[in-house]
DNA sequence: AAGTCATATGACTAAATAGTCACACCACCG
DNA sequence: CGGTGGTGTGACTATTTAGTCATATGACTT
């Protein structure tokens, strides 16, 4: 994960590097991201790159340990704490709405995010659970489980399930947001964002049935 | 989309190809499927496969057209039709079992449509799209439509999103399925996706909500 | 038998790209 | 000054794979 040479690199240059990574990253999705690429883009040459890192994957990791899940973890740690008493689709929307946040001052970073999630029996993504297990996709299941023991919940629903559910209904809400305004930017789309958000929300607490 | 030699070809030959190709997209999907294993796997030299398909994605655009579509739509027409007076949430349901009648009975061609569907901003994918506008994962727009207008939905939902909800829905609650069930094949577990197809319906109609 | 056409082969070319290596540069030390 | 070690270069190798082409086979015609 990254050698002790890139760490020892001038701050100016590694954060080059970094950028080039997860810009190509972000474009490309891991396949076809090419180490050509990166160091043009980073303005190193091919050879010393493997100076830095051991090979594609070794890059690949320290992206996603070393700066994705570091940073998205910055945003989200507020709304996981102290909020035991929070009802729980209030408690859901505060962790979409640091999601969303880092989404939009990262939106590179989140794409990179979303390939490993659209992508999870590539090998890659399959070691990368294999290092981090519980990261499997289970991310609200805390959440929803106080959600039934408290009685906001249906006792019938299967929390695993629901918790990819709500994975799964974040993203695609995005996504169809963007399919519909081609043209938005994150940043310049949040508030739209958020009322896509609230209609998700009502949708899953309450149905479509009338 | 596949020369008239291809379609001189003897019954035989031509199913050996085109099963070969459906097996090397459903397990490579189009970016590392090669025209080699192809060959190789349907017993015919690579010169001779040029003269059957123009190149890759001609190959591509003939299994999804012309078996993929076909096939599928000769699965779901029954539901399609005559279902007039039938109430949304039956009428889903009865599209639901065709859906996944399909995916029992044609499991390669079904990842071939779940490949296509992940990868929606791949360029064959944007082609696809370009000569099919309104297959723009608008699948469910008239039957939600339908929904609303015959009282039993919601007015304040969204078409296109809730289509599209839907769509993601289903493909969540299969795979969820098989993640948590990783040995089950299909044809043995359509009962028990079923049954997965039941609690995502009621969470789609009443939320999780108490 | 000779000619013609469709069918077929697989070696070959061209392009892309991961990873290596011989060599160059340069700061610092004795 | 000359040696040493860390930093860096980009040409090179090895591999993969889409697509082509010279050549062969064989059925059918005249």
């Amino acid at each position: 994960m990254a050698k002790e040479t890139f760490y020892n690199l001038p701050e100016e240059k590694r954060k080059r590097i970094e950028a080039a990574a997860i810009t190509e990253l972000a474009n490309a999705g891991y396949d076809k991201a090419t180490i050509d690429h990166v160091a043009q883009q980073a303005g190193i040459s091919k050879g010393i790159f493997y100076q830095y890192f051991k090979n594609k994957k070794d890059l690949m990791f320290y992206i996603i340990f070393e700066v994705l899940m570091q940073k998205k973890l910055a945003y989200l740690s507020p709304a996981l704490k102290n909020n035991e008493n929070l009802d729980f689709f209030t408690h859901l929307r505060e962790l979409f709405v640091a999601g969303l946040q880092f989404a939009v001052e990262n939106p590179e970073l989140d794409q990179i995010g979303t390939w490993f999630m659209r992508n999870t029996s590539h090998p890659i993504f399959v070691e990368l659970l294999s290092r981090v297990p519980d990261m499997a996709a289970n991310t609200y299941g805390a959440l929803i489980q106080k959600g039934i023991e408290q009685g906001q919940l249906r006792t019938d629903i299967d929390v695993s399930y629901t918790s990819n559910l709500i994975t799964t209904l974040l993203s695609t809400t995005i996504e169809h947001y963007f399919k519909q305004n081609p043209i938005a930017t994150y940043r310049d789309s949040k508030d739209e964002i958020l009322a896509a958000f609230n209609q998700m929300l009502k949708i899953l607490k309450d149905g479509i049935a009338k």
